[in-house]
DNA sequence: ACTTATTGTATACAACTGTCTACCAAATGT
DNA sequence: ACATTTGGTAGACAGTTGTATACAATAAGT
């Protein structure tokens, strides 16, 4: 021990650091539920009764982090809104440049957001299918005011929007663990997005509620 | 202990009933690298000396599973390409229903996929990656077989196959655990799916390459 | 200046963990 | 018939875990 009995070692005040060593673990090593309360403190560099001093249990562990991951996440990618509004052909490509970019600086939160999305805890599963719902709403508001896809039903959109934010929710990870692919990745992900929308605008345009409607309607025109 | 010294009690097999204790765990507490060898003897009731008997590491018992999911789900899932060739327009909500039924016949099964896909351990991940990536490969060659989308270039059908059954996989876990919502997730499920190829198929005759021209190009056309 | 929170540390303890060695019984090969 | 392999049990070991109690030092309130 360097510097024993003195508080001023650790400038960074005990919960935060915690809270920080979780994420850490948890998306490095094991989910979030597995880990103890004492490997915790080692990674923290603190003692493992401090815990006690900021959480009463790992529940609370977890509840603070579901706070701080939604808060986190949620406020940055409401900023996106308003940065990218410029010209709407370019909506698409920005927004999922601004969200890989912004999952690239927080990578841990990203990891364990996804991990804990198909996760063992359920309130932190819920927490973030929430969120997702949030930013599909959102999405479908942004859609709408841009009048990107126009006379699409609202019911659908919010359907393929919710499809979507998934997605690159999912894509995240894979922005994060594969550097080299990163370029193709992203070009992939807004391509698939502009498929859905492309796809749900012309059956609508066509009013058929299928794939195989839509072919033989093709088919019939063709003739 | 009712019948201590006698083997006549577990007619069984001790291995499969760790690997489902190990399945059965992993679905409900924890994931797949957190639980405990004593645990999992305590679940499958068997002496936790009894798993050395099996497996010599937990990692072992990891790679066990991952045989046993791949080899389960591979071949389950490929014996609905022979019994879904029905008519052609009822070829993908057949496909989505098999799988659905097949996923509520085995829930701890798919949960644990589903949750390892994105879980801690790389080898697991990989295995459930080219899993899926297998799946999606045989997708291709069954759509271009049918012919349902005419006329696509393979390499988009691989993408947008890959972003498919990848989808209809995570959808396996609300199927399960929403029962009430059962009939919608699969109506929705189908919609999406129908949905991209119909975009992409969309795009490609219009030989575009992003909603945003698709969009100039009809309004181009309305005039 | 004196009390009181707040945040951190040290020690102790019971419960649990993975693993080792030794023992037992049924099945099997020859 | 007998030795060997296979699948299961029992007990013991050191290490780790969550938690409780007691103590120390800084910060803040009055």
């Amino acid at each position: 021990m360097t510097s024993s009995h003195s508080r001023g070692s650790s400038p960074t005040g005990g919960r935060q650091r915690l809270i920080e060593a979780a994420l850490r673990i948890g998306a490095s090593k094991r989910s979030l539920q597995g880990l103890g309360l004492r490997e915790l403190a080692r990674e923290a560099g603190l003692n493992p009764n401090t815990f006690y001093r900021h959480f009463s249990s790992l529940e609370q562990l977890n509840q603070a982090i579901i706070d701080e991951l939604g808060r986190d996440i949620r406020t940055n990618l409401r900023g996106i809104r308003r940065t990218v509004q410029s010209p709407v052909a370019e909506a698409t490509p920005r927004t999922v440049e601004y969200v890989f970019d912004y999952a690239l600086r927080n990578p841990d939160a990203f990891i364990v957001a996804v991990r804990e999305l198909h996760g063992a805890i359920p309130a932190l599963r819920e927490a973030l299918q929430r969120m997702i719902d949030d930013v599909a709403e959102e999405t479908v508001e942004d859609v709408l005011f841009l009048n990107i896809v126009p006379g699409m039903k609202v019911e659908t959109l919010r359907e393929v929007s919710r499809v979507v934010v998934q997605h690159v929710f999912h894509q995240t990870l894979d922005y994060i663990e594969q550097p080299a692919r990163r370029g193709q990745i992203m070009q992939q992900t807004v391509r698939i997005i502009d498929m859905l929308y492309a796809g749900a605008l012309t059956m609508q345009a066509m009013k058929v509620d299928s794939l195989a409607e839509l072919l033989t309607r093709q088919n019939a025109a063709r003739k």
